[in-house]
DNA sequence: GGGGGATTGTCAAGAATTTAACAAGCATTC
DNA sequence: GAATGCTTGTTAAATTCTTGACAATCCCCC
């Protein structure tokens, strides 16, 4: 496909929201939506909504609105919900086994592919149906399977260190939940940093304005 | 505290993030840092932290920096880690664990007092040194408990009637960790929404670009 | 205790983002 | 099939956010 690499960081940010609130109206059988009544319904405006769709062309038609399957699948091709990006999971505790359970991979344009600990109760547990796998076997996993995302639910302290071993076998994209930033900005590697604990936060920030 | 109520949501957002690279730096036994050098730590302006950290006042002090176990102290202050909110979690599954061993409630300020769910499996088991109560219970243990802040991790078809109902019962936070989008846009209600696949699909959107 | 160097707080400029406005164009109804 | 009303795409204005610049001032060393 053809994107425009200059969509602003709030724009992309924004385009998961409407893709899981077009869902709900698939799911809810409306055919159709102006983005005043989207805006109504995600508490936004409509000028927002519609700016926001024109980056990537325009889905819409006047007088009707947008048809809610196409602007779905439009968006969800945007996303890359179609690929089919092999991803592995480091660490299988409680987080890393709450996020397969949480998270459909495939609907998202991934696909788990095994899952490492370096824990041995934790070895051998099957998770997500994969059977966790001893970390130590990481790099001859990745030689032969060249995965693109790993996700990272390690502790802190080896969360850098893996992630410099990763990048050494190939991976270029990290979902990473630990608590450790991982801000790397070199070409070609991308990373989500999930914070957790940064949301409490502000949530404890704002109680008490 | 006297906090000023138009501090940007973009700021906010930062504070935690300060939050825990001044945690990181305590743990190294720096003392003082200069915004020059926290901003190459965290791959930002020493611009823009001088100027948030000025929208609470001034910590720094010129030809020497910040010191950091201070400022520390004042971000923490700010974001409430100082406070005792009263939480309550309602659904125990893989993700409500999770949650429990990831975060430190009481280092942001919250205490975690009860645990919910509608499972017969899970109601009595121990979590967080909680034994989970049956979410039957919920409206007797907030009238007698008053909780401040609860914790959502339960499905999307259940999150806005527990959510409805905890308001009813005087609740006036939540962190919501289920699919669904609360965006209850009353006085006084304040939500910070998770929503982790989001935050995955923003990875894939970049993969491809 | 004075001078040089460093670093802040702050102000102003520059970018980016959001909101508002409206002409163009399609759907729908009669 | 023409008229009315709705809703888009798009442009411009307004607002918000970020970056740059610099005087004020404090530390640190001699």
């Amino acid at each position: 496909m053809a994107k425009n690499n200059d969509i602003s960081a709030s724009v992309i940010k924004r385009l998961p929201r409407y893709y899981s609130y077009l869902e709900d109206l698939i799911e809810e059988n409306v055919e159709r939506i102006s983005s005043k009544d989207l805006a109504g319904r995600m508490k936004t405006t409509a000028s927002q909504i519609r700016q926001d769709l024109n980056c990537f062309g325009g889905f819409g038609q006047q007088g009707y609105g947008y048809n809610i399957k196409a602007l779905h699948e439009e968006i969800g091709s945007i996303l890359g919900v179609d690929k089919e990006y092999k991803t592995i999971m480091i660490g299988a505790g409680n987080l890393g086994k709450a996020i397969t359970s949480q998270i459909s991979f495939e609907k998202k344009g991934c696909r788990l592919t095994a899952i490492f600990d370096n824990d041995p109760k934790i070895i051998g547990q099957t998770v997500a149906g994969i059977e966790v796998s001893d970390i130590k076997n990481l790099e001859s996993f990745c030689k032969v399977n060249t995965p693109s995302i790993a996700v990272l639910c390690l502790p802190k302290e080896n969360a850098f260190s893996v992630a410099k071993k990763l990048i050494e076998l190939g991976v270029k994209s990290f979902w990473n939940f630990s608590h450790f930033d991982l801000n790397l900005h070199f070409d070609n590697i991308v990373v989500e940093n999930v914070h957790l604990g940064d949301s409490l936060l502000t949530l404890t920030y704002k109680i008490s304005c």
